[in-house]
DNA sequence: GACCGATTACTCGGATATGTCGTGTCCGAGTTCTACCGG
DNA sequence: CCGGTAGAACTCGGACACGACATATCCGAGTAATCGGTC
């Protein structure tokens, strides 16, 4: 089980972007060059981060990306959500239904207690995420690393 | 996102195991037929699941696996553990160091605060998981499968 | 000097290759059961 | 009839292909700033 890279991007975008303010703009490129990232695959997660309302997107000479909401009220489940997709880590493929000992279809009319207890356990997960903000990890961080990204930015 | 197929299979496995008795042993080729599963792959999941301590395998005619523990001694989370990997889902590759708006060595001396809000959700799950064994999911099913699962192994 | 228009350069956005890991399969080492042979 | 032994069949265990998804890249559509020309 393994989460994509795109996730921490996004988030590290999202944090600088809080930081810079919700009304400047920073394309791609400049945000890719900040980490040391691929500029054309880290647009990739910065796009379906737009898609999900998360960023909003200019484009043109001066274009590029901000946060579309106050980071307070940006969680960190829908920027996972937004880069990972949706769906369940754990997918029930049913197999009780299946083989020489099927269950009858009567029996399965109760979700299977396996998936059960694994979707309480993602939920648990998705509810620790949901209760962290972005607005929270830039308090987290350190003052200085919030600085020198707002002074990285006036220096463009 | 996505959690390995072995996992379910060998939750699955793990709870007819715990049913038919910590005593009996059954075979990897019967266990795949009973779920309608390619034997030779679920060995690779009861391999790592014996790895793991969690199964006991014996070789030879009447040979197979059988639980090496009581079914409440045995904990999801182990049995997710030895088929996915320790490893966390998300994985912090310091990117906060490089590019542009590296930040110095003296700052990375606290851990990323987007890290450590990833891990905490992680590790909320992983509790979540550690709360519930298979002796639990034993009795959350419904009886008729535990019966069934029992007449199935005694008809051999 | 101010306004308008065409041009240009820069942006996002999606379609296109490549690498890595999960999925699936196969064959070999080891062990136990069985059948046969000898006593 | 009983014990020992050789054989055979079945098991796990790990090494070997295949496929799907994440990774990485490229090019095109669109837009805003800019420069030049005209009033």
């Amino acid at each position: 089980m393994r989460m994509s890279e795109g996730v921490e991007w996004g988030l590290h975008c999202c944090v600088a972007l809080g930081w810079i303010g919700q009304d400047e703009v920073v394309s791609t490129a400049r945000l890719a060059a900040k980490f040391g990232l691929p500029a054309a695959y880290l647009n990739k997660s910065l796009q379906a981060l737009a898609r999900a309302g998360i960023l909003a997107s200019s484009a043109g000479p001066k274009g590029g990306f901000r946060l579309a909401r106050p980071p307070a009220r940006i969680t960190l489940l829908e920027v996972v959500d937004a880069i990972e997709g949706q769906e369940a880590a754990f997918r029930c493929s049913e197999i009780r239904r299946n083989g020489e000992g099927a269950a009858p279809a009567a029996e399965c009319r109760r979700p299977c207690a396996i998936a059960s207890a694994m979707r309480d356990a993602e939920a648990a997960w998705r509810k620790e995420l949901s209760r962290q903000t972005i607005a929270m990890i830039m308090d987290k961080a350190p003052r200085t690393a919030a600085e020198r990204t707002v002074r990285w930015h006036a220096y463009a």
